[in-house]
DNA sequence: AATTCGGGGAT
DNA sequence: ATCCCAGAATT
């Protein structure tokens, strides 16, 4: 039996029911596709009900605020993502007649489609013949046939995607997709997977060579950046506080978060230098709220946060009552401050 | 070609 | 701590 119809097999008789497994609808996997991108099902699947609640047509989804896009994807991280998935939506509204793109070729023009989201949209709604390549197929080629290219290297991609076009099954390629990928993530898992009960361990070649805990190969580890937050929360005469929407590049582009210092600082400096950041306020009083820092870890820096609660007599114009903070899409750091505070 | 985009779960 | 997740865009 060759190995695309074992997999066609095995996911036959293991594949999970998941909700964008009811439809073939773009619309539908795209939203899907986009949202599990480096993230897990158990971790996006509560967030495409949602959207599915929230914008059941791609329609619904265009005529929505950006605003209110980013709040229900709040929490999901790589926020570019839902911009991209609110642009295109209205990119295929407005000058696409709402008629979702059914080739890979068109599907891939569109902002926030690579070469794995196209391939998935193509043969799930079209049944075009496309290969996926995402982190699930690398490990279960690179596995099965004893690869040691690097995945993440200019030679290994173009080597995999070569590799999975030749090896895909030749129709079922709906199911053959999803198969793979569910394979990589229930059997073929990234650490310690149990081998003897695999349905291709008489003939993968990591296993026969013992191989399996190195492959696949995957060039140089990340650089950790730190950097020190101190957020200023005013709470002004009435009670009520001061938001700034980040702009500009960076992380949490258009999200919201309290006015922001970025630097060493003790209570003085940040007293000398709030005015800074809010210089239209007179300060009265400030005290720090935590005096260990919370660290919220990203994939690529390390955030250093203190949070700093600063008292103003007047009524500020632009000031936001706190029960009305739920209504902003913010940073996780930002929303569990919230919660505690 | 290398870096940058989040957050969480498993080990 | 480290790894990696149904990757893509930017530098």
């Amino acid at each position: 039996m060759t190995f695309s119809q074992k997999i066609l097999d095995w996911y036959a008789l293991n594949k999970r029911s998941l909700p964008w497994r009811n439809t073939v609808n773009p619309y539908k996997i795209w939203l899907s596709e986009i949202m599990l991108q480096q993230t897990r099902v158990a971790q996006g699947t509560s967030y495409y009900l949602s959207f599915e609640k929230h914008f059941p047509t791609i329609f619904d989804l265009a005529n929505a605020s950006e605003e209110k896009v980013l709040k229900l994807w709040q929490g999901l991280g790589y926020y570019s993502r839902a911009r991209n998935l609110h642009f295109t939506a209205k990119h295929i509204v407005t000058n696409l007649n709402g008629e979702f793109p059914n080739t890979y070729k068109e599907l891939v023009k569109l902002k926030g489609v690579g070469d794995y989201t196209a391939s998935a949209i193509a043969s799930i709604s079209f049944n075009e013949q496309q290969a996926v390549v995402d982190g699930n197929v690398y490990r279960v080629l690179a596995r099965y046939y004893g690869v040691d290219l690097p995945i993440n290297s200019a030679e290994g991609i173009k080597y995999f995607k070569t590799l999975a076009t030749e090896v895909m099954h030749s129709s079922d390629i709906r199911d053959y997709n999803q198969g793979i990928m569910e394979f990589g993530a229930l059997q073929c898992a990234p650490k310690n997977p149990d081998c003897t009960i695999c349905p291709l361990n008489d003939s993968c070649v990591a296993l026969q060579k013992n191989l399996v805990g190195k492959l696949p190969v995957k060039l140089k580890k990340i650089k950790v950046k730190k950097r020190n937050f101190n957020y200023l929360v005013v709470v002004d005469g009435n009670g009520n506080t001061l938001l700034q929407q980040r702009t500009g590049k960076g992380i949490w582009q258009n999200l919201y978060q309290f006015p922001l210092l970025e630097e060493e600082a003790d209570a003085k400096t940040i007293y000398d230098l709030y005015n800074k950041v809010l210089p239209t306020v007179k300060a009265k009083d400030i005290r720090l709220f935590n005096k260990d820092a919370i660290v919220h870890k990203l994939s690529h820096q390390h955030l250093f946060t203190h949070f700093w609660i600063l008292k103003v007599d007047e009524v500020l114009e632009d000031g936001i009552a706190f029960s009305d903070l739920e209504k902003y899409p913010v940073p996780v750091l930002i929303a569990d401050f919230i919660k505690t505070f």
